[in-house]
Order: structure tokens, then sequence, then C-alpha cells
DNA sequence: GAATCATACCTAGGATAACAAGGTATCATA
DNA sequence: TATGATACCTTGTTATCCTAGGTATGATTC
């Protein structure tokens, strides 16, 4: 029933590369504010996904601040789709359960 | 980002009474065994519930077989539509980052 | 020029939900 | 008679997530 952030973070870096503080704002921003993942939780997930091989990272500097880039490599865009397909299937088991049982078997 | 069995619990105790182990089954049924939350999930569940006064329970003797029913009490109702209410936005933020960026402000 | 806020990184530790794994007992079936 | 289904239960572990803290720089405000 896990791996939220890791999904949205993944789903984030497939449309360009961003960094860890920005991730925090974006996905505070697009849920406008319903889902707060805090830096402790979006910082681990990038490591943990970049010890997997899902991330790439390079250190940059941009007006005085040292930012570190996140990118998605071609295993990291395998696992988000994994991701996303484990999420649509399990959010529509759930949503038929509390839409009511009349939809319990279709065979 | 939990609590996904109390509400899948209270959302089948909301149409009739049933007994845990009827519980476990009908979620493995209406999910087409996409969720199969064990007993060791769904007993607890329904201890913490009646512990809050959510339900109420009725033991009971059917066919040499002894039953716990459980029914919602309307704590329990409350506490269904509160929880449903909190899983349908956290869905609905998340689908929002899932579909793309250029839904994120309307202002 | 001092203090505060925003930016930007990080980690250690604790809470807790969810699960696996076990245990008991009865009844039906093979 | 042994296995499987029914029906209840608890203990202990794990993984996830979050809180809370720490550091440092730049911008703004007082």
């Amino acid at each position: 029933m896990a791996g939220v952030p890791e999904l949205m973070v993944l789903r984030l870096l497939k449309d360009r590369e961003m960094y860890g503080y920005e991730i925090v704002q974006a996905i505070r921003g697009q849920t406008r504010e319903v889902v707060q993942l805090s830096e402790g939780v979006v910082y681990p997930v990038l490591h943990g996904l970049e010890k997997d091989g899902a991330l790439k990272s390079q250190r940059r500097e941009v007006g005085g601040r040292s930012r570190v880039y996140y990118s998605l490599t071609a295993r990291g865009l395998r696992r988000l789709f994994d991701l996303t397909d484990s999420w649509t299937e399990l959010t529509g088991a759930i949503q038929a359960v509390l839409k009511g049982a009349s939809h319990a078997r279709t065979i």
C-alpha cells in the first residue's frame, strides 16, 4: 500500500530534471497543499532511487546555490511504469469496494 | 497515506453486518484478489474500531460455528464519511500529478 | 548591521501501520 | 484419518514515513 512518494518523484522527473527542494515545492503546488511531503521524505527517496540506478544526479551551482539535479534513467522510467500500473490497479480495486458490491463478479 | 484497510472494512459494514472472516473473503472477492488483506490485518482493525465506538459486535452461533458479527454505529458512519472524503481528496491530488503539471494552478 | 526568511542540502531517530507467522478449535470432505 | 475450509485470535517484525533536528548561503526587512 506504500510507495506513493516514490511514484510522485519519478513522475515529476519524467518531464524534466529537477532538484530536491524543487520537487518538494512542486508536489505541494500541484496537489494544492493536499500532499505535503517534507524534505525528510523526499531526500531519502531520491537517494534510494539513485542507489537503485533509477536516477542519476549532477551537482550544479546556480546563483551561489548548490543544487543536486536528478534525472530519470531507463531503469527509472521502467519503474515509473510499473508503479503507475500498480497504483491504477490498486485504486481501481478500492474504488470498486467503495462504490458497492454490485460490481463484484462479472463471471 | 494509511488507513485503507479501515476504510474498506467500514464501507462493507455500511451495507450490512458481517463477521471478520467474511470481511476478509469479501475484500478478496470484490477486488478480484488485487487487495488481499489477511486476518492479521482485519481482526486488529475490527477490534480497534470497536474500541473507538465505531462498531458494535455480537457473538452468534451459526451451524456450530462461533461468529462475531460487527455493525456500524453512528460514529462509525461518520468516520466512514470522513475517511472517504480524505481518500477522494488524496487520490485526486495524486492523480493530478500523474496526469501532468498542466493542471497545476487555475489561479 | 542584525535578524529573519527563503533557499538548499542532509540525517538520526521514533512512531505505527501493515503484514507474516503462528496458535486454537470445529466441521466437512476426501 | 487426514486435509481443507471455516472462524477466531495475538505476537513480533519490518518497512515506510515523518518529525525534528542540523548546516549553510542569499535576500529581505527592520
